[in-house]
DNA sequence: ATACAGCTGAACAGATTGCCCAGCGAAGAC
DNA sequence: GTCTTCGCTGGGCAATCTGTTCAGCTGTAT
């Protein structure tokens, strides 16, 4: 279930060069190419890698601006809640937690006055009962999977090494 | 700087099926394939699609819980728990925040148990003064980015629209 | 009127893909 | 100890796609 070592540098080497093809990864893996075919095909039908979906930067689409919404909803709205949300193309993500708030989603806007207008459609709705919004300024750490990759086919090494 | 209708076309192709290749591309946009290449060449280097990295689950992985943090940061300390925070694996993103809290992070824990330890790495460090998790438990919205390119594009469609 | 930028349709060689196969070695099952 | 299974190797095949270039056309801006 976990991922190998192997599985671990194709995952890697897939993220720093996206384009890179099946016969050059084995070509730098040092394998066959039908071992790195098997592989991918594994890993993706494993759920590990969902896709290639292309990345797209909002700033570069006229968004600069990203922020994070803590939402409190009334008893029981949450189904409706989710799917108003779901509506509103600036709301990148939206997840239920614990702790105060109850969901906790990702705004994006064209300018700080937009973002006004986005957090007005946001929780201008009947659920909400309450709104708490916080403005990313920088983003010192970009969402990035591939310290967790090497951590997880490090782990299975180290799990072989006992093992064995 | 914007991005055009056909631009928008193409990103919500290549997101709904990445495999796909310009020349089949072209063919379902109706366009010549150098048109296709155009664009995506003039779309990367724009910054708008940044690439076509993997995307990895951090479930498969073995790491299905995921939380936000937010942290406080005692003055002046903010560019050590940076680095700090930027060695330690199940950081996925870290971003710096108006608000009562200075940072915001996601992190993904093995378990709940090891949420804690996860936890404790991160806010182990002398420029924390406070943080407060929320544990996530579910996803209603994953982040998402297809709205977001067909609002643009159509803004794009309504700008021409009113300009001719 | 004229230059420019973007799109089209076509062509080319070169590279890659998906698929197949037989052989090999290690691990586990019997 | 022997057998079976599994994953990896290295090779080959036809089909497809890529990167690149070209000339011609059109609408727009100067």
């Amino acid at each position: 279930m976990a991922i190998d070592h192997l599985d671990g540098r194709i995952i890697v080497l897939l993220a720093r060069e996206p384009r890179i093809g099946v016969l050059e990864m084995s070509r730098r893996l040092g394998v066959a190419r039908g071992t790195v075919q098997a592989r991918l095909d594994r890993l993706q039908s494993n759920g590990v890698i969902r896709g290639f979906g292309p990345e797209v930067d909002p700033a570069a689409l006229g968004y600069p601006v990203t922020a994070f919404a803590t939402l409190q909803i009334r008893q029981g709205q949450g189904a409706d809640v989710r799917a108003h949300l779901a509506t509103v193309p600036e709301v990148l993500e939206l997840h239920t937690t614990t702790g105060t708030g109850d969901m906790l989603c990702r705004l994006v806007a064209r300018s700080n006055a937009d973002l006004q207008r986005v957090i007005d459609r946001v929780v201008g709705f009947d659920g909400i009962v309450r709104a708490s919004t916080a403005i990313v300024m920088e983003n010192p750490v970009p969402l990035r999977i591939i310290p967790l990759v090497q951590q997880a086919a490090l782990g299975a090494q180290a799990a072989e090494g006992r093992e064995t």
